[in-house]
DNA sequence: AAACTTTCTACACGGCGTTCACTACCAACA
DNA sequence: TGTTGGTAGTGAACGCCGTGTAGAAAGTTT
């Protein structure tokens, strides 16, 4: 790697770094070139030299960002037995919930759209990183799959419901997961995302007071209905 | 009402109309005083005769759609016998997806933060809005209560954990409901909200070939879940 | 017809993403 | 070592944006 190439690297890391900060600072609204360039002594063109237009800057930092949570959903998960399906999964909730409440405007930014007229790339490269967390949630209901076959194995799914992508990586990451439980991941993963949406958008402050408690209450549901 | 009314009421409502026009072309980011005055045949400068500002436009345009939607889940739960709750959670549950993702800009809106740097104000008459629907939750939700009360009626929630509003509400609509039956009606909600969310936010498309199918399976783990 | 109120325009300010011609500068080659 | 070529960065421009303000035009009231 030339002395260019550590340079250049460098620079657009201390991009990202500074559209961070001044995400934390102002919300996802705060990112403008010209703040950037502003906060590094620089012009709003000279970014142009490393990402095409302001979107691409946003994807990078989304697959960032992503993978940044995806390191630690995954750490929580571990913190917990191996043989003790239901804390990991509340684990993994209570580090989801803690993440999104902790830096909203990361939160907004993965799974919302903050940025007005963001259109999110065909081939993103946080795509990998969503990857990433199913196969979390995977691993999780598989761990459970045992014990909740009983009530979902018979639900009517088949591989031809999910993209060919999800199919492979599921199949190679757990073989013995039939499409009902592959099915079961994807709605574990919406029933851990509901709350937490509403809350960091403001929908749940209105009418509750410790929204903590009630998320733990739907984890424990969550388990339970998992036969654990 | 003096003609001099009658006009305001209609150019107020025209612009409402015309940035709603916009938002279905071009998504919320196409929502601009200069595009809506453009559009009107008017100066920018004149929305501000009728709005103190874009987020007070845009607060109304929320509530306005918010209560549009209400209004489309009511009639879609009334659609279905009262002596059938599950229809009835099955009914709402597809209007739901159905509002969400036919107008994705809408549900953006009020749902999440298409908006950079828009603060919804403390006291929104989105809150009504709001409400209507916690209405419609908590009528299902006390509908199935005689069955789900056995499977949740010991969870460990009081009156103390909900704002004196919604406490106070509830209390009024359905006195029968217990606080656990109130947490149920917030989880219920947040379960039906996670799938679609994800879904207009592009996070199952990469996943799944029909998405209807899973949210459907949802709610039927959903009814199931409450005993019915 | 005169006085007053409401409505809207014209213009300005600063901020934004993006483009483009141009200038320093650094690295390698003659 | 001196020259050359690519690279990083500048600065001005374009057309957007929300937001104020001063003043003109139109309608309403007396």
């Amino acid at each position: 790697m030339t002395r260019r190439e550590r340079l250049r690297a460098e620079t657009a890391a201390e991009i990202k770094s500074v559209a961070l900060k001044l995400m934390y600072e102002g919300g996802p609204g705060a990112i403008s070139l010209r703040a950037i360039a502003r906060e590094m002594g620089m012009t709003a063109g000279a970014i142009y030299g490393y990402f095409d237009t302001r979107d691409d800057l946003i994807t990078a930092l989304i697959a960032d960002l992503y993978n940044a949570f995806a390191d630690t959903l995954d750490a929580a998960r571990a913190a917990e037995p191996e043989d003790d399906p239901a804390a990991r999964i509340i684990a993994h909730g209570l580090a989801f919930r803690r993440w999104a409440i902790d830096y909203p405007a990361e939160f907004r930014l993965v799974y919302g759209d903050p940025l007005p007229d963001y259109q999110p790339p065909e081939q993103s490269p946080a795509i990998e990183a969503e990857q990433r967390l199913c196969k979390g949630v995977a691993d999780m209901v598989a761990a459970a799959w045992p014990r909740a076959a009983a009530m979902y194995a018979k639900d009517d799914f088949s591989w031809d419901d999910f993209t060919s992508v999800l199919a492979g990586l599921i199949r190679e990451w757990h073989p013995e997961l039939p499409p009902a439980g592959v099915a079961l991941c994807l709605r574990v993963w919406g029933r851990l995302h509901g709350l937490v949406a509403l809350e960091v958008y403001g929908h749940l402050r209105p009418h509750v007071t410790d929204p903590t408690k009630h998320y733990l209450a739907e984890l424990h549901d969550l388990v339970r209905s998992l036969g654990l």
